[in-house]
DNA sequence: CTGCATCCTTGCGGATACTG
DNA sequence: CAGTATCCGCAAGGATGCAG
């Protein structure tokens, strides 16, 4: 498939719309953070996360597996017993998004201003 | 809108969160980068972006204006005429939201073909 | 333990029509 | 020109039950 010819955000086929649709939904970003600190189990990750579903983490999980940024590993063992790990290509994933976040510890307070002003200001 | 008080990384500590949230959808970052090069009108976005719905444009607009990211300079003629541009705050998120592009450039290629091998290995 | 299948609710986002 | 209002389809996401 070729896409990502054109310099626009605005193209669909832009590859930075396709970044931000991939972690745009409600869990990918977190999932990877947890990943970042180390190889983590199935449970483990639905106990860490708390809140997220069985379907959204299996989901999610999928997708990352499916972007090369998660690597699946099985041990056929009973009970069974899988491994997610961030991928070499989803360490690198890591940097920029801790910009976004970093931007975010430093921003967010005046963003929760500007909307307190806008929502009281109506 | 409930928050899970259990894990801190899902909610108030983890700033980011928000901020995913913030650009998660589907034309927030566009219409961010199209006023960085400038104060538009209403109607040069809607014809810039083509494709986005009247509703879409005005409710990401209104969005963007609460969080303090874009203000909205309204003139009183007739016929009306609006424009829009990039608070100080909004200009700052550009940097981030540029570093998480030049990943993208850089690696979607990879994620396409590790798509590729997924889909095709089943 | 690690999922997949299913139902169901919710809300995003598109299309269209109307207003100041 | 710059919106608002309304209807509607679709898919995201939660809850539950079942399987290997």
């Amino acid at each position: 498939m070729v896409s990502h010819q054109e310099n626009s955000v605005c193209d669909a086929n832009c590859p930075s719309r396709q970044v931000l649709d991939l972690i745009a939904n409600k869990w990918t970003a977190i999932i990877i953070y947890r990943l970042d600190k180390g190889t983590k189990r199935y449970s483990e990750l639905q106990r860490e996360i708390g809140g997220i579903s069985q379907k959204m983490l299996t989901q999610t999980l999928r997708n990352l597996e499916r972007d090369g940024i998660v690597s699946r590993k099985v041990y056929p063992v009973i009970p069974p017993m899988v491994e997610y790990s961030l991928t070499a290509l989803g360490t690198t994933l890591i940097e920029p998004l801790s910009t976004l976040c970093r931007w975010a510890e430093n921003h967010i307070p005046e963003v929760e201003a500007a909307r307190s002003r806008y929502d009281g200001d109506r």
